[in-house]
DNA sequence: GACAGTGTTTAATT
DNA sequence: CAATTAAACACTGT
């Protein structure tokens, strides 16, 4: 589930994987994994692929870097820049396993493992880029980021103005980078605020709620999703760990009223009728 | 077989 | 100009 809590865990794994191990082997499973730009479309894939990937064997990339739900990564000379679309996640196996299902793309290194791309719906991509202009590619057109550099109430409104519901504007990467349908929807939860509430029409109180609400949201799920399990790739199946998300006429666990979804800018947006009390204009 | 789904961009429309 | 809707990308799970 790539929203910014995800991608985070996703570095940090990227990170412990790789740290201090030259990479050998790049397994280009899908060569249209490799885009020109970060873009959700294959057919945007760059025909030399394979070219412009070869000079990360034999090199140790350096840290991982994140800024909303991309990934920057320098190997090799080589600058990457990944987003994981809907569906990409990593996953480490064996090299000489059996390559997982739908495993775009994979960097096998030299102690013997391989870590793997792994994206089912092809929505995520690799973009390489020049070194020196990954971190500025890495921001480009996105807000700050909604954990690393949160805003306060004050640079919040000033961010997501206009008539636009609060929920949607929260989803709006160029304003502030990270949250997306799930945890956008447990944000207003938490700071108690109707979903559909026009930005304009957000109290004082909510804008301070908001301004602790976000990070603590991506801040509980990233503690939460980072498990141990590098070797296994444990399937998400097992309960729903949201407050409403997913919830749509379950009993609000807070207030027991049932939990109401309704679609909003084209995503399905859940909350409680009770605790987020604000209502839309009618 | 139908349908919804964690994301994003683009075009068309209101 | 602001905002919504539809479509596109492609595949899994219910």
């Amino acid at each position: 589930m790539p929203e910014l809590p995800e991608v985070e865990v996703a570095r940090r794994q990227l990170a412990r994987w790789t740290a201090d191990r030259a990479i050998v082997r790049v397994l280009l499973q899908d060569p249209a994994a490799v885009r020109a730009t970060l873009s959700s479309r294959p057919s945007d894939r760059l025909a030399d692929a394979a070219e412009r990937l070869a000079p990360l064997v034999g090199a140790v990339g350096t840290e991982p870097v994140r800024h909303g739900k991309r990934l920057g990564w320098v190997v090799g000379g080589v600058g990457l820049l990944a987003h994981f679309g809907m569906t990409a996640h990593l996953v480490r196996r064996r090299a000489g396993d059996e390559v997982p299902d739908l495993a775009r793309l994979g960097f096998e290194l030299d102690d013997g493992t391989v870590a793997w791309f792994v994206d089912g719906r092809r929505f995520g991509c690799f973009t390489p880029v020049e070194p020196g202009e990954l971190s500025l590619r890495l921001r480009e057109g996105c807000g700050p980021d909604a954990l690393r550099e949160p805003l306060d109430a004050a640079g919040l409104r000033a961010a997501l103005k206009g008539r636009r519901p609060l929920k949607v504007a929260l989803m709006d990467q160029t304003k502030l980078a990270g949250l997306g349908n799930i945890h956008a929807a447990e944000a207003c939860f938490r700071a108690r605020i109707g979903p559909s509430l026009p930005c304009a029409e957000v109290p004082a109180a909510g804008w301070e709620r908001l301004a602790e609400a976000i990070p603590r949201q991506l801040r509980e799920a990233v503690e939460a999703e980072d498990s141990d399990a590098d070797l296994v790739y444990v399937n998400l199946g097992g309960p729903n760990p949201f407050a409403v998300y997913g919830r749509g006429g379950e009993p609000c666990g807070t207030c027991g009223a049932a939990i109401r979804s309704e679609e909003m800018a084209g995503r399905t947006t859940y909350w409680c009728p009770t605790c987020q009390a604000t209502e839309p204009p009618a």
